[in-house]
DNA sequence: TTAGTTATGCTCATTATTAGCATAAGTGGT
DNA sequence: ACCACTTATGCTAATAATGAGCATAACTAA
């Protein structure tokens, strides 16, 4: 097995990263990882750090600056009386922030998604979480910084038309991997997911399946990850929110959007499609949002997360509508044109309709 | 503290319990359960096992049957290459049951979930799935069977109209509960709570929000697992998909519904809720019929599962409209009326909509 | 044949959604 | 003061989706 022996190759490497890594005895840790999301000057950014024992780093490549990693914790299990107590902790811990509004993602717990487990370490389970706060509070501790999420991900950004790496980059690229596949069964299989995914050929583009973008480009070899990966020799088998996914095949060298360390763009892109999904139906965009805002302001972060834009008169019969905001009777004037009037979240709304959230009312398509 | 004395207590009681549960080492178990959902003469059922070592059984009450549990197998770390594979693989070991769809639910890690954890057992985290499989090929093994899953939570079903059970039972007792808080401020978020909840004074009933009403039972005391976790002096916090939870106060001796073991009403609760709103915008039911049926079938399927009636026209309308089946040509004679044409799903919708699920037209509210 | 049952087609009023047009009320520059 | 430009907000006409029901068709059982 050519993996195998891969693997043996890395194991001196990178020790570094196995003794951080070192339990007294369990052979399961579950790691809590924090997907947190604020908004500065309307963009949508997440806080990253330096994952402290890459294999890069590790593998002595020092000249090499480490990916972006989520923010991580391990769970106490004894002092942890929730998952969710136990990330709050951490975070407050190491970045000073108290966190708002929280989530539990998708738990990944597929073997060999954390390296050092090839080199003996425990199996690591993550349990993700996504977190909403309100502005950037950053203590500026260590590593840690905000990077806005369309870095991760330039295919989902449709804010200015069709971002046209996808027709640059991806579509062909996709078109390439459907043909190579020799078996036409697979290949009609391969085909179907495209089509769903990207939108090709007549289908309309969904932007909550940033997931399933995301495990294409993977399984395309169109993100670094999965270079990084077959260079380590993981045998890398997963289990998705979306079903199981195919093994990757060829490197093409190509790597879209920035990289991050481990599976943590998977567990983002996780996040994403779950918070485009959510606003829809729940009112969260507010836990982002200052208590008074304008319905321009609003527009401009549901447009941000979606990465589509809306129709402003039908956005704003929308929400005024359906209940969600009320007038404070406050106005802005800093426009940059006419004043517009302050709203504000308006409670109630939860009581009276089953699933309040902002849709995307007049999307373009 | 009152609570630890009671933990003591129980300790010895229960030592078979804490055998069974014995691990070599690690301080922390994943358990993978399984809400294997089936249908059968067109109701929702669930598989259910005897928890072998339940608390109730252990303290020597032999008589007490010990209540439905559901089922689950750990995580072996060395050998489950994922963890759906992991619940693939002992579900096909001891039901002889090859799963189909299977979606992973909310992950359950708070402390004492099971009552294990007091006689210092591992931290157990429960990693629920849904599973939706087509038919009862129950091959009958041990204590498992089938148990229709309104049985559970009777005031979920409102197919023949209101349930009466909440304006008898539950009504009056969360009234009574609200009135109970000496805090003004807590006491209007319990109200909030329960007419959110429950839709009442005005609001709607929104089928999804099993959990949190069952979360309200419980810390009304109105099911029986509270009053079970009083007695074994749990000291519960809890985290919750929707928020977290007030602490249990007094227990009312009511048992609403069919008890489970632990917190597994819970973990059922989070799936029919799941499920609820998944028919909605991914085309999950036809998983659970068979590849021909027709459009009453159709109809009922989607009614007991969300637990609400819905007008025939317009649903047949909605789902030949959307593009959601198509016709097979064949026909159904034993409607008990005129024959009624048989349909399937149809596949392509996938690419056309982003989200095909069959909503709810017509529902009655 | 009749009563009962289910299937299916169709209508009509109501409500939502889409895509714009048009006006209001600010800004900065000349 | 006037202009060009910006954002805010009101309104409308065409179209689509939804809710509620009438009516007919095609079978079964008594």
């Amino acid at each position: 097995m050519t993996k195998k022996q891969k693997n043996e190759k890395t194991t001196e490497q990178s020790h570094q990263r196995t003794k951080a890594r070192t339990h007294e005895g369990p052979a399961l840790v579950i790691e809590l990882n924090g997907v947190i999301l604020a908004l500065t000057d309307g963009k949508p950014r997440i806080l990253v750090v330096q994952h402290p024992d890459h294999p890069k780093k590790a593998a002595g490549q020092k000249d090499s600056i480490p990916p972006d990693a989520l923010p991580f914790g391990p769970l106490d299990p004894a002092a942890d009386r929730t998952l969710e107590l136990g990330l709050r902790r951490w975070v407050q811990e190491r970045t000073g922030m108290e966190l708002g509004y929280v989530e539990q993602l998708y738990t990944f717990g597929d073997r060999n998604r954390d390296p050092g487990e090839l080199e003996g370490g425990p199996r690591v389970i993550s349990v993700p979480y996504l977190a909403l706060v309100k502005e950037k509070q950053l203590s500026g501790m260590g590593t840690a910084r905000w990077r806005d999420w369309y870095e991760f991900f330039p295919w989902e950004d449709w804010l200015q038309r069709h971002s046209s790496v996808i027709d640059e980059e991806i579509a062909p690229a996709l078109e390439n991997w459907i043909r190579n596949d020799p078996d036409p069964e697979s290949r009609d299989r391969r085909r179907e997911r495209v089509e769903i995914a990207f939108g090709l050929s007549g289908a309309s583009w969904d932007e909550e399946r940033v997931l399933d973008r995301y495990e294409l480009l993977y399984e395309t070899g169109l993100v670094a990850e999965q270079a990084e990966d077959r260079e380590l020799g993981i045998e890398y088998e997963r289990e998705s929110p979306n079903g199981s996914v195919e093994l990757p095949t060829d490197s093409s060298g190509v790597s879209l959007g920035r990289p991050m360390a481990l599976d943590h763009r998977r567990i983002l892109a996780t996040a994403m499609g779950r918070l485009r999904g959510k606003i829809k139906y729940r009112p969260v965009v507010f836990e982002l949002l200052p208590g008074n805002f304008t319905l321009l302001q609003l527009q401009r972060v549901v447009e941000a997360l979606a990465g589509v834009g809306l129709h402003k008169q039908n956005f704003r019969r929308f929400v005024e509508k359906g209940g969600l905001v009320e007038e404070t009777g406050q106005w802005e004037a800093k426009t940059g044109g006419r004043p517009a009037k302050l709203f504000c979240f308006r409670r109630e709304v939860l009581r009276e309709r089953p699933a309040p959230g902002v849709g995307l009312p007049g999307a373009r398509h």
